[in-house]
DNA sequence: TCCCTCCACTAGACCGGTTTATCATTGCCA
DNA sequence: TGGCAATGATAAACCGGTCTAGTGGAGGGA
């Protein structure tokens, strides 16, 4: 026999597709008797759903949608977004939930493809990554009525979740560390400007600065790549008055930057100290070890995953989920100013 | 109005739906102006097709599926895979195809998973990974019919389609590039055995250790893992007639093996040299800088993908692609020996 | 005993496409 | 002019489920 179908099973228990499509789904309409024996045939002849029949009649996809609009080498050169995907997949797998993926240029393609997604039934929910200041995908998601939650707000979001880790109070940490270490003149390698994440950081380093007397607090924009992360930091260290401590918004960046602070003959942590906004093993393997900002973003792609099931269950509720805020661990990077 | 359906265009067209379906798909059956029109009125009533409703009748999914069978946090941590994740998607995303992604636990789970989809249709045809030796996935896409490509042969995959790289020429020019420096004592701290990429380049160390006599050429296997990778260097080194040269399969790996070398107080390269079996940043951003056989993992990728996509288009034609050969970029972490 | 309700189950419509069988025209050739 | 094939289009079946309206029978209360 082909594929089997209810039909099939009907047939070979005696009833009819209708009960056989109740007791499946286990809802009521049939007797308990009769749900078993459908259950064992459909056991015996190794019966699966047929999931594209199951979407015509309106039911779930199981399966939640995400799209990286970033050029796709990145993906393989962060280890942030590996790491997220791997925690949000985990959790997503212990309810046989699937992750349908894709890699796009730019932000006007992603809202292309959640409409087609939407509109195929693909998916049940999506994953909004990156979020912008005033995102324009709030408004499509909101308007495809489409379950939905937002990694890194919180921001304008409107009604879509959200889960998001306290930037600013990590960010204040490292400068407060900084500041008792004796740090006058720290800058800061970020992030493209237009994340809400990159502008929470800089606004706090700011704040920071204003509140602490600390002059020359500035924010240097890259685009996450170590050779902008490089860049940077060529350029700070060339200047007069060079910083005395820089905070990088990505280990990628750190470890780039460290490897151009040698090359430059500036010992670190003697003359630079360096903080990594963002830990892994890249942090830890180098020598010497970063400082780090660090939170577990796997279990960070987890609770975004458990925020999204939780929105698929209950639409109408929304929430923000605040986890835990990276915090400082001291390695060989940093150390006092010599003074 | 709801969704746009096929039937909405048919009435508004004035035809019937039969005549939208062909004209949508571009089959004959309609003519030129009948054709044209229809497509205007599905542009202006902006009709999406429903993938659900599509497959039923037997279409494709538009999507491929890929299965990681290891822990899903070696996922965030080796940059391999986050690579190769992003070539495959660029690729399949120039042909709107989506990845379907899932990470298990064991190669069971992994196949019950291609089980479900393939028997679901959620999937037109499937990317095998970490191909084992005797691999059980072999015969269960064969045997369900399903388009595949193996990623990483050659072996005995059977009917179905391979892209891999020359592991063992790749190994040969390392031992080779070390014998030429001097080194006699070659150690390969390798992968997991049950990989045949694993099982390719330890005998490829064999036999050039055999052909160069060359004594106590061994390899040490790993999970992959940076810590095993730290710990076999530790086993290495703090034996007596330690190796003068390691060869690392990934690049994790060596970097955390560089780590306990100068922990140790072996000085990198002048005692001891460390070449990596794969390249990432995290191998151009240390230092020393470590020589890696280098290959471009993005493209290995889009060369998976772009089988996938001939194997899709015709079945019965399977083919074996051979990528680049990983070529050996010197950089700090090798030199003479100083005999 | 009659009527009503509840339960277990059935028949069949339905979802949105694809595909097949059929039909009416038209054009061509003998 | 008749016969036949090619063309353009239609109606209806079909894919494999879900879901709703409806049916028959058992049980309970008056």
């Amino acid at each position: 026999m082909q594929r089997p179908t209810i039909a099939d099973i009907a047939r070979r228990a005696g009833v009819s597709k209708g009960a056989v499509s109740f007791a499946l789904n286990g809802r009521p309409g049939v007797s308990e008797a009769t749900r078993a024996r459908i259950l064992r045939v459909a056991e015996e002849i190794n019966w699966r759903p047929h999931s594209a029949a199951r979407a015509l009649g309106g039911a779930r996809a199981n399966a939640v949608g995400l799209v990286i609009a970033r050029p796709a080498r990145t993906l393989g050169v962060e280890p942030f977004f590996a790491r997220l995907l791997s925690g949000l997949q985990a959790e997503f797998s212990s309810q046989s939930i699937a992750l349908h993926l894709m890699i796009v240029e730019d932000t006007q393609a992603e809202i292309e493809i959640y409409r087609s997604w939407v509109s195929e039934r693909r998916v049940d929910g999506l994953v909004l990554i990156d979020l912008k200041v005033r995102d324009p995908r709030i408004a499509v998601v909101e308007q495809l009525k489409i379950p939905a939650v937002v990694v890194g707000g919180p921001g304008r979001h409107g009604s879509v979740s959200s889960v998001w880790a306290d930037d600013r109070a990590a960010m204040l940490s490292a400068v407060e560390y900084l500041a008792v270490l004796g740090h006058t003149r720290i800058a800061h390698v970020s992030g493209l400007p237009e994340f809400q994440h990159t502008q929470r950081r800089s606004r706090a380093l700011r704040d920071a600065a204003t509140r602490l007397a600390l002059p020359r607090a500035r924010s240097l924009h890259t685009d996450f790549s170590d050779a902008q992360g490089a860049a940077a930091t060529r350029k700070l260290l060339a200047g007069a008055g060079r910083p005395t401590a820089i905070i990088y918004d990505s280990d990628l960046m750190a470890v780039a930057g460290l490897g151009v602070a040698l090359e430059m003959g500036v010992p670190v942590p003697h003359e630079l100290s360096i903080i990594s906004f963002d830990d892994s093993v890249l942090a830890q393997l180098t020598h010497p070890s970063l400082t780090a900002l660090s939170r577990d973003t796997y279990r960070f792609g987890v609770q975004a995953a458990q925020a999204m099931m939780a929105v698929l269950a209950n639409p109408t509720k929304t929430k923000n989920h605040k986890t835990e805020t990276p915090r400082l661990i001291a390695r060989e990077s940093t150390s006092p100013t010599r003074n």
